[in-house]
DNA sequence: CGGCGTCATCGAAGCGATTCGACTCCCTGG
DNA sequence: CCAGGGAGTCGAATCGCTTCGATGACGCCG
């Protein structure tokens, strides 16, 4: 049943490293012999047996992806991107080895040190995650998604949050809006020190300052419907005087909404919203919120790209930020005019 | 940098073959040599080459996994299920190769006939999926998550989605709710037959005849707010002596209550709503919803388990169904006492 | 016409494990 | 005292592929 690489060489009347050579290209063959070969080759059904190949050529063709647990990322995020990273992965003709981020360090070591794998991606990473030294000393090629704070010999592929707050301040700032407030991450988030979270913040309070607006109010917002509502009614309650809102919670978007239009507040009318985060989650309120997008599919194919390119010898370590985009719907307008300041 | 079985057998000094028995417990070895061994294997770092090991053994221990791409179940609980499935898989001293419905019938061949993987575990199968003949003439283990037309040869996994169905309808006419509604996933599952849906659907209305209720309304909805708005409007216009309502539609449980409520009615004063699907759907509710929990871990774990045993020989083909339980929360309570029939 | 570079192919040596005899002790029973 | 047997170990074959060096054929140039 299994037919291997001497059965094609006999079948098509030439040794098996002909064969092997048909198959990978690496040294000339006349156009007759290869046909003859890739004709056997159909006919037998052959397929290279991957640990054979693995064996011969320290090559696994396959790349280890490490998903979060219980993420910060919002889970339906996790999965496009997990999707795509092995769509991306058979693009270049390798598969996909998934691990939790149960196995921890161990894990890494375990199947980079049964070459198993021969790249690995990570998400979710903290800004100072055990297994940043153990992947540095691995000796693969290794992609974070997500940016520690030692990116020293790694590649880091990540949205440029800082930007994308920035981006939210200005656009609301630049609609004349005065006063800003951030629905964040939980608090869990923070002090985890996911660095996303803190970034986006940082850009949100620096272009603010630069634009001249304040910002009164900051509130984490655990992921559930409970806690954006009641975020909504401290908002209305303590910070009268916003106009302009950036959400960067997925959960908490949608309910933060319908709360604060449940209280007798109109969006755009009343209050500015901006989201940050997945695009279907920002198109699936009402109104639908002028958001700037995380682009799983197109981090997962930036991350799979530096890690195969990483297989090619040169290793590209450095930070790959994504250039963020704010996509106006329609829950931001003008600020309401008002005794002015 | 990479040691090898020889290395370690060196190190030991006895031969490779000695070191391959301590590691694999194959055959009867001195404890005074297994320490030896175990100690050189520490000393070194030994890892053995998963490639070599897969060549000649013939086993790869790794375990394919194919994930849905967009997928009627609910996201989160695919990630769950992914994630149980790597973890149960773990335990059994084996890996997960993860594939996308999009590599199709072909996907399973290639990593099979490669000997990647010695078992395929395929989640989200539809009722006449294209995917069966090939598993059934592949010769691995096979294990699908959910029912097929044709079992004879594999092994399914799934909840009893038919009792599930027949415990909610039991359920509410046992509270004396005697015309019933459900609400349901989108049409295009039905028309997909994707199988747990349909089943349900038959195992509530068996047991609602059964016990003498009526069912007069059956609504599909797509897993958009606003479609499960529409729903609840619809059944509250058409249908108003309706007081026992199932959903079988993890996006719409949320915003089909939130619009009975908002609609004037009580849950469970006016209405009684039981729910089918993820429990922290129905935690999250207000009020949380009583519901049949889908134990996506547990459906990981036996799946493991049976393309486990299947590699040890023991081919359990055939069908396991796990049996629903019906948690009760607050969402359900007697039929309000009207014109009795 | 001899030497040389190319092209196409082959043979054989690994790669790093597993596994199947075979062999050596040593113990036990007859 | 010797045959028989189990425990412990070793050597060698094997798994299926890649890859390096060698070889033969051919055409070209001087």
């Amino acid at each position: 049943m299994p037919v291997s690489i001497a059965d094609v060489a006999r079948h098509a009347g030439v040794s098996p490293s002909t064969v092997s050579y048909v198959l990978s290209g690496k040294r000339s063959i006349s156009e007759d012999t290869r046909r003859r070969v890739l004709e056997s080759v159909r006919v037998l059904g052959y397929r290279p047996h991957a640990g054979a190949r693995a064996l011969a050529s320290s090559r696994s063709n396959v790349i280890a992806l490490v998903v979060p647990l219980r993420s910060d990322v919002h889970v339906p995020v996790a999965m496009r991107f997990a999707v795509s990273v092995v769509t991306r992965a058979r693009a270049h003709d390798h598969d996909v080895l998934l691990l939790t981020q149960a196995e921890g360090a161990d894990g890494l070591r375990r199947v980079a040190g049964s070459s198993m794998v021969d790249a690995i991606v990570v998400m979710d990473v903290e800004i100072d995650d055990a297994r940043i030294p153990v992947l540095r000393e691995l000796g693969l090629p290794a992609v974070l998604i997500g940016v520690p704070a030692d990116t020293a010999g790694l590649a880091c592929v990540d949205l440029d949050f800082q930007e994308a707050g920035r981006l939210c301040a200005r656009h609301l700032a630049d609609l004349g809006h005065r006063r800003l407030a951030f629905v964040g991450e939980p608090p869990a988030v923070y002090e985890r020190r996911t660095g996303f979270a803190e970034r986006t913040l940082a850009g949100f309070r620096e272009a603010a300052r630069e634009r001249g607006a304040e910002v009164p109010a900051v509130l984490p917002c655990e992921p559930t419907r409970t806690a954006a509502e009641q975020a909504a009614r401290r908002l209305l309650r303590d910070h009268p005087g916003v106009t302009g809102l950036v959400v960067q919670n997925e959960s908490a978007a949608e309910p933060l909404v319908a709360a604060l239009t449940a209280a007798g507040r109109t969006v755009p009318g009343d209050l500015s919203v901006v989201a940050i985060g997945a695009d279907d989650v920002a198109e699936g309120t009402a109104p639908p919120l002028s958001s700037v997008g995380l682009p799983a599919e197109e981090l997962a194919e930036r991350a799979v790209e530096l890690a195969v390119r990483g297989l090619g010898g040169d290793a590209p370590a450095g930070v790959t930020l994504l250039p963020p985009t704010l996509v106006d719907r329609s829950s931001t307008a003008p600020a309401p005019r008002r005794a002015s300041a």
